[in-house]
DNA sequence: ACGCTCGCATCAGGTGGGAAACGG
DNA sequence: CCGTTTCCCACCTGATGCGAGCGT
């Protein structure tokens, strides 16, 4: 949470003008000067995951084909004794695969980003260690073995990465949007996990929206020691579980309710995954039980009010609660693909207001092949990979770091405590009590339906990716079918390593076809479930059952399908009798 | 008669906008 | 005075309960 007790804004209206500096976006646009911390003397350890030395396609590196996900290095902390779950992690990430099963499209996916030993926020000093390429050869079960994870909302976050992503927080609480959604492979199929999120401060400065940019406007407060850690309510659970499904966090509510200043600053949301007992207790006697993942897209800046009218405009257009605020609710719905729910940002009737209508220099058809080709790009070596502190960027920018998410996934002991936010994570609804929770975070019942049982109607839109899909069809379901939305997960990554590869292969010779003919397979290869759920979603929206489908429904209908596929050949498992709708509603709240 | 599915109505909760309130 | 924050509003979605219809 922003502001909370004890925690004073470092804004200040007398900050020196020489302390503004230019837009982020300006500042990602320029390698050389992109360092954005290189003033407060830390664009050294930044380069620990630039590398710009190194080639962005050694031999060593997955080739931006490559499917399997990339799971280098990092360091491995030593296991410490202190705070359960240390909010200042090693980030490690993993470039997600396009075609990961269950989640879906193939540009769903985001790595992570390994940092260095920091703080708890990002942009301390990086002291990690080795090049991320040094264990790409890391077993994938067994002792060890590190965890991969998988952005399943990635589009939807990149379209708001591009204008920075601004998320409300309220007192009560407000829900994130996009949420957080991932997928994780390589866990001990046995072992225990907790599966925990954590908000941490990515950025030394506080921002301010100004002239239609975001700007730096003195130094964010730091010093808080808030609760921003949302565990997942399903933990702790065996790596098979967490593997079977989307982790999604669609109730997690950032609030300031118990802070006193809210700092208009930049945060970052981690996904923090530890091996614990099976009572859940962690086990610090050894190292490498915690693992964290940071994906750069999912940074935003927390505002009460929403700046920059193109996040107000994806918000409307993607937040199906936001429905009563689409101006051309009829009409959107009957237009052209294009104009739907990714509309033009030239259309917006907004979107000139403050912000220069350069922002949308590109076409809303590219823009969503922007979107949805990434995979072709992504898989870069982290020694590329931007970081995560970088993210204030212009739409130009992004095009540019977008195509280089890849990280590594990192091990590291139970070590240091919250730091840096402002923020806190507040789940409201849910009884998850939990003796796990080491910050304070307060029981609350939980709700049961998972997060991707929302909006099952909506097959056709971006939003799709952001609220979930994979269970969008469950209700038509028998109870008594054992369901699962994801295929086997015994067999984890390597089971679908060659259809994935066969489907990046496919995008890599053919990627302008890849939204065509998503589209065109995606009635064909409805289950009936998923063909009704899909009519109804038709007649609810007046939408022809001709007519296109968005990028994302594709994606998600393609992510359905192979669920469906993973049914039938019965190569799923059952799903956990708490698999069910069981969707993260995490209360967290600042230390008093 | 029983169980199941489906459709409808109701309710709780989420959404951004806009005005009011607040604070420097 | 101005920028920020809070509150209320209308609108929307999703979950749930209920009854009707249907098949066994």
């Amino acid at each position: 949470m922003l502001g909370t007790e004890g925690e004073s804004s470092s804004f200040s209206s007398k900050e020196a003008a020489g302390d503004r500096r230019k837009s982020p976006a300006v500042e990602a646009e320029d390698p050389a000067t992109g360092s954005r911390y290189s003033e407060h003397g830390m664009g050294a350890d930044r380069s620990y995951y630039l590398h710009s030395t190194v080639s962005k396609q050694s031999p060593e590196t997955p080739s931006p084909c490559s499917f399997i996900p990339y799971t280098p290095s990092g360091t491995v902390y030593t296991p410490s004794s202190a705070t359960r779950y240390p909010s200042s992690l090693h980030l490690s990430s993993v470039l997600p695969p396009a075609g990961f099963p269950p989640c879906s499209g193939r540009s769903h996916f985001s790595p992570a980003y390994q940092l260095g030993q920091s703080p708890g926020c990002l942009y301390p000093p990086y002291t990690s260690s080795g090049s991320a390429l040094s264990n790409l050869n890391l077993p994938t079960t067994g002792p060890g073995m590190r965890a991969q994870v998988y952005l399943c909302n990635r589009p939807l976050w990149l379209k708001f990465h591009r204008h920075q992503t601004e998320m409300i927080i309220t007192k009560q609480g407000r829900r994130m949007f996009p949420f957080l959604s991932f997928n994780i492979a390589g866990l001990n199929l046995t072992a225990h996990y907790n599966v925990f999120v954590e908000v941490v401060l990515a950025d030394p400065n506080h921002w301010r929206f100004q002239g239609g940019k975001w700007v730096t406007c003195g130094k964010a407060d730091n010093s808080s020691q808030g609760n921003k850690v949302y565990i997942h309510p399903e933990s702790p659970n065996t790596g098979a579980h967490w593997m079977r499904q989307e982790i999604s966090f669609s109730k997690l509510k950032l609030t300031n309710n118990k802070g006193t200043n809210i700092n208009t600053s930049q945060y970052q949301p981690r996904l923090h995954i530890v091996e614990v007992t099976e009572d859940g207790v962690e086990d610090i006697s050894s190292e490498g039980k915690t693992q964290s993942f940071t994906f750069p897209e999912n940074q935003f800046i927390a505002v009460t009010a929403y700046q920059n009218t193109d996040i107000t405009q994806l918000k409307i257009d993607h937040n199906p609660f936001a429905k009563g605020f689409r101006d051309n609710y009829d009409s959107m719905y009957a237009a052209p693909e294009n104009d739907r729910l990714t509309p033009s940002p030239t259309s917006s009737p907004r979107a000139h207001q403050i912000v220069p209508g350069a922002r949308y220099a590109m076409q809303p058809l590219f823009q969503d092949q922007f979107v949805n080709n990434l995979p072709q790009n992504r898989y870069y070596n982290s020694e590329r990979a931007v970081p995560q502190t970088n993210s204030l960027l212009s739409p130009q920018a992004e095009d540019a770091t977008s195509q280089r998410w890849f990280v590594t996934s990192m091990q590291q002991g139970g070590n240091g405590t919250s730091t840096s936010n402002k923020l806190d994570l507040t789940p409201y609804d849910g009884e998850y009590s939990s003796s796990l929770l080491p910050y304070g975070i307060k029981s609350l019942s939980m709700q049961t339906s998972h997060a991707l049982s929302y909006y099952p109607d909506s097959p056709f839109t971006t939003m799709s990716a952001g609220w979930g899909s994979r269970a969008a069809y469950q209700r038509k379901v028998s109870p008594s079918l054992p369901w699962s939305a994801r295929p086997s997960t015994t067999t984890g990554f390597p089971e679908d390593l060659d259809k994935v590869k066969a489907q990046i292969e496919e995008e890599v010779n053919g990627s302008a076809s890849l939204i065509s003919s998503w589209t065109e397979t995606q009635p064909s290869t409805l289950s009936l479930d998923k063909a009704d759920s899909y009519l109804t979603a038709c007649k609810r929206r007046r939408l022809s059952l001709n007519g296109p489908i968005t990028e994302d429904s594709s994606s998600d209908i393609k992510c359905e399908d192979l669920a469906s596929a993973a049914i039938n050949s019965s190569s799923y498992i059952k799903d956990a009798p708490s698999s069910k709708g069981m969707a993260a509603y995490y209360s967290f709240y600042t230390n008093p």
